[in-house]
DNA sequence: TACTTACTGGACTACACAGTCCACTCATGA
DNA sequence: TCATGAGTGGACTGTGTAGTCCAGTAAGTA
C-alpha cells in the first residue's frame, strides 16, 4: 500500500512519481518500465520511491489506478451527454476520431495494463476492472436516461446493452491496435449503434 | 529469423522449443518468460534455443504465430458450420464454454500477446493482425454462405458483421478477464447475433 | 539552540537475465 | 577407419534491475 505522505509536499512527489510511471509504463510496458527510468522521469530517486511505495508492483497498482481516472475523465464531458441519440453517436466520433490521431497506436490504456498484468496481479486486476465497471455503469445511465425520455423502447435492457457496447469498444480497439487501422472500431461502434438504434420506438 | 533446421530431429527440436515457449509465455507473459524457463520445460540447452532462433524476439515471432495457429485450429470445427444460424449460435455458446471452463481467466491468447508485444515489435503485431484477419474471414465467409442460401438477406453487409461481430468477441474476452466472469463475454455475443439476426429475412 | 520527525539522495548489493563461447557428440559418407 | 559438419551441452560474461541502507537535510517544536 505504501506510505501516505502527511505533507502537501509529500502528496505532489508522489503525484509525480505515478504521473511518471505511468508514462513511461505507457511507452515501454509495466514490465520494461525500470524504477531508474521512473526516477529519472519524475524526477526522483530511488529512495523516495521506495518510501512513496512498498515496491513496484505497488507502484504499478497506483498505475492502474491513475489510468481508470484519465481515460474515464478524458470522457466525462462525452458521458454527460450520453442521454440522448445525439449524444451517443458523438461520444462514438469522438472515440474514433481519437485513435485516429494516434495512428491506431496504443489502443485502450486500462485493457493494455490488463493484459500485462491482470493474470500475474489479483489487486490490479481488480482495479482494471472497476475502471470498466465505472465505464459501463456511465454507458448505462445515457441508456437508462434514453429509455425515461422516450427515446428508446421501455423493454430495451440497457445493463445488457451498454456490457455489449463496451465490448464493442474494447475489442475495435484491439482489432484496430493489431491493424494500426480505425476501421474496425468504427465498424464495432456502428454495430453497437445499430442494436441501440434497433430499440427506439418505431 | 534463425535457422531454417534440415533434418527431422532439427524440426522437431525446433518445434519442441516453440510449445514450450507458448506455455511459458502464457503463464508468465512474453516478457517474464526467461529463456533459462524455456529451456528447462522443452527441454532444450541454451544453444539449442539461439541454434534455431536469432533471439528472444525471433522466438517470439514463433510463439505469436503458433498462438494463432493454436486459436484458429482449436475452432475450425466450429468455423466450418458457420454457414448456418445453429452453427453462428453453437459458434458462441462454444466460446462462452470455453471460457466458463477457465473461470473467465486468461482472454483471447492472440490478443493478450498484442497486448505485450504489439507496440514493441512491429513483426509480432503483423503476424498478430493476420490472425485475427483469418478469423475474421472465417466469420464473413459463414455468414456469405448464410446470405447466399437466404438465411440472411441480401443486403447484409458481411464485411462489416464479421468485423464486428469479431470486435464483440473480443471486447467480451477483455471485460470476461477483468471481470474473472463470462457473463459480459455472453452479453457481447448476443448483441452481436442479435444484430446479425436483424439482417434475416422477415 | 538543541532535539525530533519527515523526507531525500544516491551509493551499494544481490541476482536474474540475454547472449557468447567452445568443446563435444554423432550421423553420414569416402 | 577417419573426416566432416550439423547439431548439442552447459559453463561463462556483462549488464540491467529491484530492492537496501544510511548518512544527510529541511522544517517544525521546546
Amino acid at each position: 500500500m505504501g506510505t501516505q505522505p502527511s505533507t502537501d509536499r509529500g502528496r505532489l512527489t508522489r503525484q509525480r512519481i505515478v504521473a511518471a510511471a505511468a508514462e513511461v509504463v505507457a511507452e515501454k510496458g509495466a514490465l520494461g518500465a525500470s524504477l531508474d527510468e521512473v526516477g529519472a522521469r519524475a524526477p526522483a530517486s530511488r529512495s523516495q520511491l521506495y518510501h512513496y511505495f512498498d515496491d513496484k508492483n505497488d507502484l504499478l497498482l497506483a498505475v492502474a489506478e491513475a489510468t481508470n481516472d484519465t481515460v474515464l475523465d478524458g470522457q466525462q464531458d462525452l458521458f454527460d451527454h450520453l442521454g440522448t441519440w445525439d449524444g451517443l453517436v458523438r461520444w462514438s466520433d469522438a472515440l474514433v476520431a481519437f485513435l485516429e490521431e494516434r495512428g491506431g497506436k496504443g489502443g485502450c490504456p486500462i485493457a493494455n495494463l490488463l493484459g500485462q498484468l491482470g493474470e500475474r496481479d489479483d489487486a490490479i486486476r481488480a482495479v482494471l476492472a472497476s475502471g470498466f465497471d465505472r465505464w459501463e455503469a456511465d454507458i448505462r445511465a445515457g441508456l437508462a436516461a434514453m429509455v425515461s425520455s422516450g427515446e428508446l423502447r421501455p423493454d430495451a435492457d440497457v445493463a445488457w446493452l451498454a456490457s455489449s457496447t463496451l465490448a464493442s469498444v474494447q475489442g475495435g480497439l484491439v482489432l484496430s491496435q493489431a491493424r494500426r487501422d480505425p476501421l474496425a472500431l468504427r465498424r464495432a461502434l456502428d454495430g453497437a449503434l445499430e442494436l441501440i438504434a434497433s430499440y427506439r420506438p418505431i
